[in-house]
DNA sequence: ACTCGATCGGGAACCGGTTCCAGGGGTTAC
DNA sequence: GTAACCCCTGGAACCGGTTCCCGATCGAGT
C-alpha cells in the first residue's frame, strides 16, 4: 500500500503538490501533473477516502433506509438509487429498517450519526421531527421518497388521486359492484399509504353515489397476498363483485390468478386494475396506474445532490407529486348486464 | 458536534483516557469511565467513525457486490446479510454490478480499493483471480455466494446434484417426456448456473435412459419469463411433455400461470417442479427443492467475520455445499397412462 | 520494608490526506 | 522601473481520533 508521501517522492515533489496534481484543485503545472500521475499509477496508488473524508468532511457516501428489500416497488426505488449515485461517484449505504423499534434508534443513533454518510435517503419511512432535526443540525441533506416529510424536500405519486383515478375507470365502464384489496388499515407503513388508497377509492365511489359497506378486503401487499384475498372474495358468487381496484399490483396478480382457478373470465366476468406497472401487469395484461420507481430513486438523487453541492441554501421544502399513467390492458372492460 | 478533547475537558481528564474509556480498550477506573460516559452523552457526542478508521485501519463497512436486486434470491441473500452485519455492527455498501464491464472495474478499482470497506461479500460474482488478488493484497477478506471462487472461502447449493434430484422425483413418478426450461445457455450469469442445472437434468436423463433431443427450452429468469416460455411448449399438444423440470421456481410459477391459462391440469396433464422454495412455490402449491438464500447471506458474513478477527490466520479456502430439500407439494404426480 | 505486578492516567506521536500561507518567478500595465 | 497580478510550489498546521510509552499509585507477597 502506497501512500501519498511516496508517490511525492517518486515524482519528486511536495506532498501538498502530489495532493493538488492527484485531486485537480487548485494549480499545478502540466509537466508535474503528470509526472505525479506517472509515479502515481506506477505505484498503484489509491487515495485513502478515510484520510480524505476526515480533513474535508464528506465521505462521498449517501445512506438510505429502507423498509424492505424483497418487493418490487422497493427493490426498484433501491436500484434507481443505486445507479445514481455510482454515477455520480458516490456510494451507497444500506439501512434496511424493520418495524423494529430499537433498531430503528439504533440505525440513527449509531450508525448514521457517525460522519459515516453525507446525506440520507429514507424511502417511505416517515421520518420523525426529532429525526429529521438530528440529522440537519449534523448537516446532512435529506430527500424522502414515497411521502410528504415536513422539513426536507420529497416526493411521491398522489396516492389519494391516483386511487380515485383508478376507480373511476372502473366506474366509467359501468361497474357499481367494486371492492377495494388493499393494505391492512391498522398495522401500516409509513404514510399510511394504505389508507390513502382506501380514500381515494372511497371518494370515487362517494362521488358516484355508489358507497357500500362491505367495499374492503385486506391483502398482503404480495402475488401471495392477492391470490389468497382473490380466493377469498370471488368464492361466492352471490356477493362476488364486477370490479376489484388491487392496492398495487402484485395484488392485483394474485387475484388474476385466483379468478382463472376459479374460472372467472377476466374482463369478462371480473375486471381488475392495480398500480406500479409491475412487469407481471403487462405480462398478463392488467390494466393499471403505472409508476416508475427506479426514476423515482433517480429523482432523489438528483435532488440530494443539489443540496450537497449548494449546502449553503436552506433545504428546499417542497413535495414534488409525479404523475401516474393510466395503462389500459385487457383486465378491464364494460360490465356485463346480466 | 462535540469532539472527543471537548468530552475530555468537560470530564477532567486527557483525551486518552476519554477515548479509552468510550472504547472500553485498556484499562480505566470505574469512576473516571462514568465521568466520562456521562460527559459524552451531556454533549451528545459520538465517535467520528471516519477519524477511528483512520488510524485503527477498520472501517467496520463491508462490500457487497451482486449482479441484481430485484430478483428473489437476490434480494433474500441481500435482507440475510443486511441483517447479520447490522447485528454485528457493521455497516453494508452496495454495488450493483451489471455486465457492464467498464463499471466493474470501477468500481473494482475505484470504489472497492479505497480502504472503505474492511472485507467483501461476492453474490453470484465470479471474481477473477486478478480481482481476488488485488483485493487479497489490500488484506480484505472475501467470501463468495452462489459458486466456487479459487482461493476464497465460498458457498452455494449443487446446482448439478439438485437438479439432478428434481429430474430424479420427476423420473420416478413415471415421467418420460421431460423437457427443462432454464436460463439462456449462452449468455449466462456468473458461475455457469443455468448450464450447470441443465446438465443435472441431462444427467438424470442420461441415466434413466431417457435423452432426448428437443429437451431444453429457454426462459428468462423471471415470472413473465416462465410464463412465455410455458405459453410456448404447452401450446402444441403432441409435442407436449407430461413434467417440466423449471431453472427456478420463478419461471415454475410462470410455467403454472401459463398451463392453467391454456386449461393444462396440473399435475393432472402436467406435472411441474422448480428450484428455490420461493413464497409463491407455496402458495401454488408447487413442488419444489427449498433453498434458504437469507440463511446463506447470514452464513457468508458469519465466514467473513471469522476472517476478520483472525485475520492473521491464511484465508480457508473451502466450499460450502449447501443441501437443498425436496418439498412435495400438489404440482408434481404420477403420469398419466393415456 | 521492599519488590513486584496490576491498574490507572497523561503526553505525544501517528494515521494519510487537504489546505492555508508565504514566497519566488514571470507577465502585463502604468 | 515597479506595482499588481497570476501561476506554481513547498512547509506546516490540521482533521479527530487511537495507541505507545512512561510515570505514578496501590495492594499484595515475602
Amino acid at each position: 500500500m502506497s501512500i501519498l508521501a511516496d508517490v511525492a517522492r517518486i515524482a519528486g515533489v511536495s506532498k501538498s503538490t502530489a495532493s493538488r496534481a492527484l485531486s485537480g484543485r487548485g494549480y499545478v503545472s502540466t509537466d508535474t501533473r503528470r509526472k505525479v500521475e506517472a509515479a502515481a499509477s506506477e505505484l498503484g496508488y489509491v487515495v485513502s477516502s478515510t484520510a480524505a473524508s476526515l480533513v474535508t468532511g464528506r465521505t462521498r457516501n449517501v445512506g438510505v433506509v429502507i423498509p424492505y428489500i424483497n418487493r418490487w416497488y422497493f427493490a426498484e426505488v433501491l436500484e434507481g438509487i443505486e445507479a445514481a449515485l455510482i454515477r455520480a461517484g458516490y456510494d451507497l449505504t444500506l439501512y434496511r429498517l424493520s418495524t423494529d423499534h430499537d433498531l430503528r434508534r439504533r440505525v440513527f443513533d449509531y450508525f448514521l450519526v457517525r460522519k459515516r454518510v453525507d446525506a440520507v435517503i429514507a424511502v417511505t419511512i416517515a421520518l420523525s421531527p426529532h429525526e429529521v432535526e438530528m440529522l440537519q443540525a449534523l448537516g446532512k441533506p435529506l430527500v424522502a421518497i414515497g411521502g410528504r416529510v415536513a422539513g426536507i424536500p420529497s416526493l411521491s405519486i398522489d396516492d389519494v388521486e391516483t386511487s380515485r383515478l383508478a376507480t373511476e375507470h372502473l366506474i366509467s365502464l359501468g361497474h357499481e359492484r367494486i371492492i377495494h384489496v388493499g393494505g391492512d388499515q391498522e398495522e401500516q407503513m409509513d404514510f399510511r399509504v394504505h389508507s390513502q388508497r382506501y380514500t381515494g377509492f372511497q371518494r370515487a365511489m362517494e362521488a358516484a353515489g355508489l358507497s357500500n359497506a362491505d367495499d374492503f378486503r385486506e391483502a398482503e401487499f404480495s402475488i401471495s397476498g392477492g391470490y389468497a384475498a382473490g380466493l377469498a372474495v370471488l368464492g361466492d358468487p352471490r356477493t362476488r363483485p364486477t370490479a376489484i381496484f388491487a392496492g398495487c399490483d402484485e395484488i392485483a396478480v394474485g387475484i388474476m390468478i385466483a379468478a382463472r382457478q376459479l374460472g372467472i373470465g377476466v374482463p369478462h366476468d371480473l375486471s381488475i386494475i392495480g398500480i406500479d406497472d409491475h412487469p407481471l401487469a403487462e405480462t398478463l395484461g392488467i390494466t393499471t396506474l403505472a409508476q416508475r420507481p427506479g426514476a423515482q430513486g433517480g429523482r432523489a438523487v438528483e435532488l440530494l445532490l443539489e443540496q450537497i453541492d449548494h449546502s449553503d441554501a436552506p433545504a428546499p421544502d417542497e413535495h414534488l407529486l409525479l404523475p401516474t399513467g393510466l395503462t389500459v390492458r385487457s383486465s378491464t372492460g364494460p360490465v356485463r348486464t346480466s
